[in-house]
DNA sequence: CTCAAAACTTACAATTTTGTATGTTGTCGG
DNA sequence: CCGACAACATACAAAATTGTAAGTTTTGAG
C-alpha cells in the first residue's frame, strides 16, 4: 500500500535516519495502536477481545494495526496449530521496553491536556 | 483542512478522551515536528535557520507545522513589532517539559532500530 | 533606488491513512 | 449437519497529510 519510491516515503527515510526519536514515533504513530498496545497488555489478547477493548475500532483497522505492531516486532502473533483460525497476541521483549515511555507520554498528557 | 465531524475526526476526539498517551503523540506527529523542536532547542529561532537545520523540508511544511506547533502552545513565536516580517520561536514551557520524553524516544530508537 | 533574500501564502496534485460494506473460511455448540 | 461466530480479506470511498510550484510582502545590503 505504499509505493516505495516517493518523495513522501524518501524523506520519511531520511528522517528516521537522523532522528531517532521520529522512527521510534513512526512505529507507535497510527490512530489505535497506542491503545491496541495498551489493551493487549491488560489481558486482552485475543482479536475479538481487542475488538471490544478498542472502542470504535473496525475490523479492518485493527487487523491493519496489529499487522503493523507485528512487523515493527512490538507484539508477537502465536498460532495455535490445532485450531487453524485462532491466535494471540503478546507483546514482545521490544513492545514491553517500550511501555514505560507510553505510561510517559499518557501522564504528560493528563497534566498538559488542554481545558478548551 | 480538517472535517469537524466526520468518522475520522471524531474517532480522533474519543481517542484522547480516553487514551492520554495518544493525545500527547498527535501533538507531536507530523512528519518533522521532532526534527523541528530539537532544531529549535539547538538553538535554530528563525525560519531560515530551521529551514536549513531540517533538511529536506520545504517552507510550506515547515510553516504548516510551525503553526502547528504553536497552536499546541509546544512553541511560542515572537513577532519583533519593528519589524514587519520577522519572528523567532521557542520552546513553550509545555515544550520544554516534553523534551526529556522526546529524548527517551530518540534512545529507545537508537536501541532498537533493526539493522535491515 | 534596486535587487536579492527572508518569511511566508495560495493553488494544486500526489500520497497515505482511515473508514464502509461485504465476503470468506474455519470452528463450535446443539 | 447447521447456523452462529471468530478472525480475518477484499474492493472501494472518504479524509488527511505531504509535496510542488509559484506568487506576495517586507527589509536590508549595496
Amino acid at each position: 500500500m505504499r509505493k516505495p519510491s516517493s518523495t513522501n516515503s524518501e524523506n520519511e527515510q531520511a528522517l528516521h535516519n537522523y532522528c531517532d526519536a521520529a522512527y521510534t514515533l513512526s512505529l507507535i504513530s497510527g490512530r489505535w495502536k497506542l491503545s491496541i498496545l495498551t489493551s493487549i497488555q491488560n489481558g486482552a489478547h485475543r482479536f475479538s477481545l481487542l475488538k471490544s477493548a478498542v472502542p470504535l475500532v473496525t475490523e479492518r483497522i485493527l487487523a491493519m494495526q496489529l499487522l503493523d505492531l507485528e512487523k515493527s516486532e512490538l507484539i508477537v502473533k502465536f498460532k495455535n496449530p490445532d485450531h487453524g483460525r485462532s491466535a494471540t497476541y503478546r507483546l514482545s521483549g521490544k513492545g514491553l521496553s517500550l511501555m514505560p515511555l507510553i505510561e510517559r507520554l499518557a501522564i504528560w498528557g493528563i497534566e498538559n491536556k488542554k481545558d478548551s
